[in-house]
DNA sequence: CGGCATACCGAATCTTTTATCGGTTATTGT
DNA sequence: ACAATAACCGATAAAAGATTCGGTATGCCG
């Protein structure tokens, strides 16, 4: 988990939660796990993209913020078989990440054509 | 504007929606202008823990993904009185926005809770 | 036994983002 | 005339974030 030195706390809920979901595959982890992939080797192989140890460490954030759990936490079992799931916070903003990957989806074309020219 | 060396191109939704809206105050800049701040000092001041330098970059970001737009680009007349106003596309963001500052509001108590101890 | 898989962590390195500072241009106020 | 304001831009410093690489522990399969 990365610490930040500077401090910021405007009682922005846009900021806020920027803060907890800004995270270059958090939100993507946390659909990955909406749609049923609770271990964290099928997360990964699911967002090949990402190299494994993002999302190793933004799974720890999620975790610390409470978006998702954890079971199988047990340290002596091996193989380890730890399972990832929403919580009710991380539930709760299901319906909001619907909404912004509709409206990515639907201006996908516009999107791609600027990410291009960058 | 930063170009990036390392490319990326998911077809999901929630990455590209997030390429447009992912900087530190991107957010928040959208909202005060839908709060009816078009002058640049004005957002400026509005948000006035960022540094002004960021608001001007990040204005310029929308600008570029066409979220919001600029009148008065009259580069000869002084003084600048530059106003940014929503495209079409900056106002079809607006529910999702205030459902993710409404989410944010809701939690912030946990969430700063837990921005407390990084 | 050797190699593979799972789930992690730590540290060095590199990229990306943000902050800081100074400069430009021209009008308005004192 | 001088300071202040507005709206920028460029360069550089600093911080944050991502990537890469290696290591731990253990069980399974051939």
């Amino acid at each position: 988990m990365y610490t930040r030195k500077i401090a910021d706390d405007p009682d922005c809920g846009l900021y806020l939660a920027m803060r907890v979901l800004g995270g270059k595959w958090k939100c993507c982890i946390l659909d990955a796990i909406r749609r049923g992939m609770t271990r964290p080797s099928e997360i990964t192989r699911s967002i090949s993209e990402a190299s494994p140890r993002v999302i190793e460490m933004q799974l720890a954030e999620l975790l610390y913020f409470g978006m998702i759990e954890k079971s199988q936490d047990n340290e002596t079992e091996y193989p380890k078989r730890s399972e990832y799931r929403l919580t009710p916070l991380g539930e709760s903003l299901l319906p909001i990440l619907a909404q912004i990957d509709a409206w990515g989806l639907a201006h996908q074309a516009e999107i791609q054509e600027r990410l291009a020219e960058i």
